[in-house]
DNA sequence: GTATGATTAAAACAATCGTTTGATTGATGA
DNA sequence: TCATCAATCAAACGATTGTTTTAATCATAC
């Protein structure tokens, strides 16, 4: 018999261990990870996890499934109602990028719901090798990206569509660091004497969106390769 | 007996091995990379990584070495000559970042040696929860990152040192992304007509320059939070 | 009280992990 | 020709992995 998904009976043990497991994947990774250190956290059997989820691989989906829903529910949320607002004029850039990336941080930002720790494994997990993880993140991100991509077309309509990709792509990897932060790779580590988790957002934003406005690369006539400055002036 | 680590004898099996493992940490990372697999791959003996290495974390260890020494060479000779040349005046912030950014570019763009697996797999161990991983890396870029961000401040001295240390961790996020690329989360798969490798570098450079060029955030009033938009005019 | 069905518990499963052992190979120099 | 020593080999080590099994426990409805 699998398990209950669907069922209202068993909320104690279930949410224990994905919480445990939550913070066991920020901490040690997936693979590093083991069921007993899971359930031992959780305070539940080591049974347990497959009973309620069925199999590692299972839980370690129903560990994102259960707030990346929600983030990408808030971001598509956001952005209708900036649509709404401008009725049908395009938007201004800085406000896609926000709605887009503000509403990652803010979820971020909360380390009262488990959303800071969430997000430092999301952070983490962009670049994650193992292949179903990957593919499941896909799928969950989908319709966002598609979203948000045909805002900012419909924004910057001077702008190349393969540059505004490049950059968003950009964008999603400062705004990863960003957030796996302090605690990620310790490069700067005892350097930041201003790591305020309020002034990042606004941090965040200003490079973000300096970076998306920023001069095109010069069309670069094929054979002259890469050695040189882009154009711009500073 | 511990291994020969600097005999000029042994220059085959230990050479495939390091290959053969970067190959395969790229493709699966660490925890999931077995140490039959890596010898399998080597056409080496399973017992050859210990003979050679003495364990799996030191064989991790010399797989990073070997080229992350090399490619910070690279990127202070870059610097040596930038200072050189300016014979004591400030550098533009545009060729400290191509330095820096543009050295690891470069090496991601050679594939005949082993270059860009290696800087796929460097992306990716930014955010290795690992331990001792990240506290090598650490210890491999501390002199780098030390004069690079001295440079800077020279060349800004404008702007608030905190600012451009944020920023300088965003742009290893952006780059960590642009490299790891199409191959890390598909999360653009099939969207990116042009991949070409020749063009990442105008277009990722262009990027970073203006982010670290964007007007200053808002400096926030405290109490002010960060929900609005900071202060740009796009 | 008794049956039902979801949940928990202890114990064991086969498989794989990183590492070690002890013997063998093959080239080198005396 | 024999000794030396780095290198390779097959085989096994104990520990740990994710998963399964079987029995016990619990609350609820009849």
């Amino acid at each position: 018999m699998r398990a209950p998904t669907e069922r209202q009976s068993a909320p104690e043990t279930r949410d224990r261990i994905l919480d445990a497991a939550e913070a066991l994947f920020v901490e040690h990774g997936f693979e590093a990870t083991s069921m007993r250190m899971i359930t031992g956290q959780a305070g539940a059997n080591i049974a347990a996890v497959n009973y309620h989820f069925g199999s590692k691989d299972a839980l370690i989906q129903e560990v994102f499934k259960r707030r990346l829903t929600e983030l990408n529910r808030r971001r598509l949320a956001a952005l209708d109602r900036l649509e709404a607002e401008a009725g049908g004029a395009a938007l201004k850039p800085s406000r896609i990028v926000e709605a887009f990336f503000g509403t990652a941080l803010e979820m971020a930002a909360d380390t009262a719901h488990g959303g800071h720790t969430f997000m430092r494994l999301l952070g983490r997990t962009y670049t994650e090798p193992n292949g179903f993880v990957r593919q499941f993140l896909a799928e969950e991100y989908a319709e966002a990206v598609e979203r948000f991509l045909a805002a900012l077309y419909r924004a910057l309509p001077d702008v190349p569509r393969e540059e505004i990709l490049w950059r968003f792509h950009f964008m999603m990897g400062a705004m990863s660091y960003a957030i796996a932060g302090t605690d990620a790779l310790q490069l700067f580590a005892g350097k930041f004497d201003d790591a305020d988790p309020e002034r990042l957002l606004p941090r965040l934003m200003s490079f973000l969106l300096g970076g998306l406005r920023a001069p095109l690369p010069g069309q670069g006539v094929p054979g002259e390769n890469g050695k040189g400055a882009p154009r711009t002036q500073n």
